[in-house]
DNA sequence: GTCTATACAAAGATAGAC
DNA sequence: GTCTATCTTTGTATAGAC
């Protein structure tokens, strides 16, 4: 076996990308795009600061990639509920929205990249990625104005509540609790375990 | 007239920690906590940048005293509403919600400080003041959780569409001009006008 | 109350070896 | 494909003058 410090054991550059990315959306989503280092990155997935850079050229491309990614796997999750009853869709995506937290800090990096609109190269971009969701509701799952409105804005609260970690006030609060309740419906014991701890890194 | 460098015009204390805190809050809306230098903040408020660190002792209690002033100007926006009709009094919130756009980046900072859970310092706090607003909102207010879950996932969604700067897309793409109307009501204009364009710093 | 000068740490990016 | 070493810039915070 192959020491553990110097040369990491190669592998395809796919997988190694992949996984990459996987570890920068939990940083990114704890940290906020300007707080994360391209060297905790690194700590994550078990490469050198260097060979992050190396691979997608600089912090912000790494950073466009990880949100186009991410937006790229919140749609899948929503197409995967296309099929079955039209009269549940919507709850079943809201489902499979809650799922997307065993993607650690996916959701988080979303919200963070949808606060990004003043940047000069970020924000174009966010914004073409939030519109290919609102399209994708609206056009593709068939939702009306009022619904998507709701949709979109049941999703938002449920970033702000995983953001702020506030899980851990779901027993203490009956406020919280009612309003994790009405927030996430039968998900909320999913949305509980899979969501971060207020002491965890990530 | 004294030169406009060297001691800025004097200035009682109070005045001016409310206009760097000001200032503060357009920068933090702007560029995110991480991304803000407190370089930056003395710029915008037209003072030195060792003066900003002096008066707040370090950029995170800036930070959480920019955070805090901005959720009290939020429930002193909302306070303001509970008198008159109760039939209308969430509309009229809203409105007033509409209404801190004027606080150049007060939505953005919040959104950007209900992302922070992970923060062993800024956390706490920051769980604190969003709990406050749902027991204002709760309690005083007198809203059921059905209306909580509605009115404060609505305020997120509008967070996210300032914090975008999407109104650029509004009479460009019917999918986002329904968004909007569904999301803001009568106060689309107000929000368009208000909101920091795509190109604006802040 | 406010500034100039500066010390010191952190972090992105590059060079080049293996 | 992946690392070590390092250059360079930036940014927080302190010291001390006015």
């Amino acid at each position: 076996m192959s020491s553990m410090s110097s040369p990491t054991s190669r592998m395809p550059s796919g997988e190694r990308r992949e996984s990459i990315l996987a570890a920068a959306t939990a940083v990114f989503g704890a940290r906020s795009y300007a707080g994360t280092t391209t060297d905790e990155v690194a700590k994550a997935a078990g490469v050198s600061q260097p060979y992050v850079v190396r691979m997608f050229g600089t912090k912000q491309k790494l950073f466009l990639d990880v949100v186009d990614r991410a937006v790229q796997l919140t749609l899948s999750a929503f197409r995967a509920q296309l099929e079955g009853p039209a009269e549940t869709r919507i709850e079943r995506m809201g489902g499979a929205y809650v799922g997307l937290l065993a993607e650690r800090g996916l959701l988080q990096t979303l919200n963070n990249a949808f606060l990004l609109g003043g940047d000069p190269e970020i924000g174009p971009q966010c914004r073409r990625l939030f519109v290919d969701v609102l399209h994708f509701v609206r056009n593709e799952v068939g939702m009306d104005s009022e619904q998507a409105f709701a949709f979109l804005g049941n999703g938002m609260l449920i970033n702000t509540l995983v953001g702020l970690r506030l899980g851990g006030d779901y027993d203490r609060d009956p406020d919280v609790k009612d309003l994790y309740d009405a927030c996430l419906g039968g998900g909320v014991g999913a949305a509980l375990t899979l969501a971060p701890r207020a002491d965890e890194p990530w």
